[in-house]
DNA sequence: TCTGGGGTCCTAGGACCC
DNA sequence: TCTGGGGTCCTAGGACCC
């Protein structure tokens, strides 16, 4: 059934705003409140409540702007939790592999499942998923359901949408799709963005129906491409994207932050890029693999603009790839000294490891002599150490010991899953 | 005071080679 | 000195996603 590539049925599983309903369920008097959930350093909202919704705060408003709104109406705000997310999310995934084989987790909160070979009726069978989910994990999710991956989303958002779906509708085989199609503006549309969906308004194309009856030529040439053949032929009930079960390797991994506060020394710069090299090596290590290129950046605050702005980035191909933190560490400080320029207020700073390769099979240097089996115990011993008793419990002395540029969290809820004395008492 | 962090894919264009 | 086609590799930048 799974080689049958043209006859495929999708089902995209999406978290109801995922935060805020994880937050709900160690905390009841969160449920049926507006409640929103920030970004890192309390930035902007990234989850919002129906009823926060309603009031008109919307995914990425600042949340300095809506100040007035969230006094006037009460409006809970909680810092990030990622620890608690992760968790939860986990529990969510493990329980729809008891509805699908095939299943591709495609971000913290939604997963696409193949659901060729079920017997029973999509709907029916959808209701099931949504309510074990719930029965299990105590999160609300919608589902879509359709002959390609862009179909279930296109299903996905309206059934989120609309009341009176009930959180769950299904587009496949649909004698009426074009009805639905018309509901949804392109900007929804899976792989249409701002500007795409700019460009497209300004030829008079509104909806997913109209995208659909564009000739694919004329999208090639407008939106990018093959990119923009694909959701065409996405939308006509083509299936050119299919469902990725194993986790592709990661092809970069970053870390970054902006500060707490503007950071001026080049000695606080140092211990930030410092403690990004830690976080993204240790995540080489979790995925057994090594970076040929580091590349790091620096920027000033960009929505300060009456202050001078600077910003750059360098890159450095290793003499050997490696995932050993302190090598990185030494090159990254190299490279933000080649960048940094006294006189500016930084606001965030990051690293990229790149060009990433399976740990075993790297290409000895002929001239760099390596401590490599030395490191690579090193490293095992540290990341066992952080993982017993919490991450960053032992860290480079170059990040920092106070950690003033340190991002703010003002908000933060319990670990209410992952930390012995947060967990919930009754 | 106050605007996230982590990714991917695709294309164009330059450098370089024969 | 200049001309020309054909090709590869690399990087920057743009667009998108959650």
């Amino acid at each position: 059934m799974k080689n049958d590539f043209k006859n495929r049925i999708f089902a995209l599983v999406d978290c109801n705003s995922f935060y805020v309903s994880c937050e709900r369920v160690f905390n009841p008097e969160l449920r049926n409140k507006p409640v929103v959930v920030l970004s890192n350093n309390d930035g902007c909202a990234v989850s919002i409540s129906k009823e926060a919704k309603k009031l008109g705060i919307k995914v990425g408003t600042p949340i300095f702007k809506v100040k007035d709104l969230i006094r006037r109406y009460d409006i809970k705000i909680l810092s990030s939790n990622y620890t608690l997310y992760a968790d939860m999310s986990s529990r969510v995934m493990s329980t729809l592999f008891q509805f699908s084989p095939n299943i591709e987790i495609y971000s913290i909160d939604e997963s696409f499942l193949l659901l060729n070979g079920i017997k029973e009726d999509l709907n029916k069978y959808a209701k099931k998923i949504k309510n074990k989910v719930y029965q299990y994990t105590g999160i609300p999710v919608s589902i879509g359901i359709g002959s390609t991956k862009t179909l279930a989303k296109v299903a996905n958002r309206i059934a989120k949408k609309n009341d009176n779906h009930n959180g769950i509708l299904s587009l496949y085989n649909k004698k009426d799709i074009d009805y639905y199609l018309k509901l949804v503006n392109i900007e929804d549309v899976w792989g249409i963005g701002r500007k795409y969906s700019k460009k497209l308004k300004s030829y008079g194309i509104e909806t997913a129906y109209d995208l659909k009856n564009l000739s694919t030529y004329w999208a090639e040439k407008k939106l990018g491409g093959i990119v923009g053949r694909r959701i065409i032929m996405e939308l006509n009930g083509t299936s050119c994207i299919d469902i990725e079960e194993i986790n592709q390797p990661n092809k970069e991994i970053l870390s970054s932050r902006s500060f707490g506060k503007p950071v001026k020394s080049l000695k606080e710069l140092e211990e930030a890029i410092s403690m990004h090299s830690t976080i993204a090596t240790e995540k080489l290590r979790k995925q057994k693999i090594i970076a040929n290129r580091v590349s790091v950046f620096i920027s000033t605050d960009r929505f300060k603009e009456n202050e001078p702005q600077y910003g750059n980035f360098a890159t450095i191909k290793l003499p050997i790839p490696t995932s050993y933190t302190p090598e990185i560490i030494k090159y990254a400080l190299i490279l933000l000294k080649s960048i940094y320029k006294e006189g500016y207020k930084y606001k965030k700073a990051g690293i990229v490891l790149s060009e990433l390769i399976n740990e075993n099979n790297y290409q000895l240097s002929l001239f760099h002599k390596s401590n490599r089996p030395l490191n690579l115990k090193l490293m095992k011993a540290v990341d066992r150490i952080n993982n017993k008793y919490g991450s960053n419990f032992i860290f480079p002395a170059s990040s920092g010991i106070n950690k003033n540029w340190c991002m703010r969290r003002n908000f933060i809820s319990s670990y209410y899953t992952t930390r012995w004395s947060e967990i919930l008492k009754i």
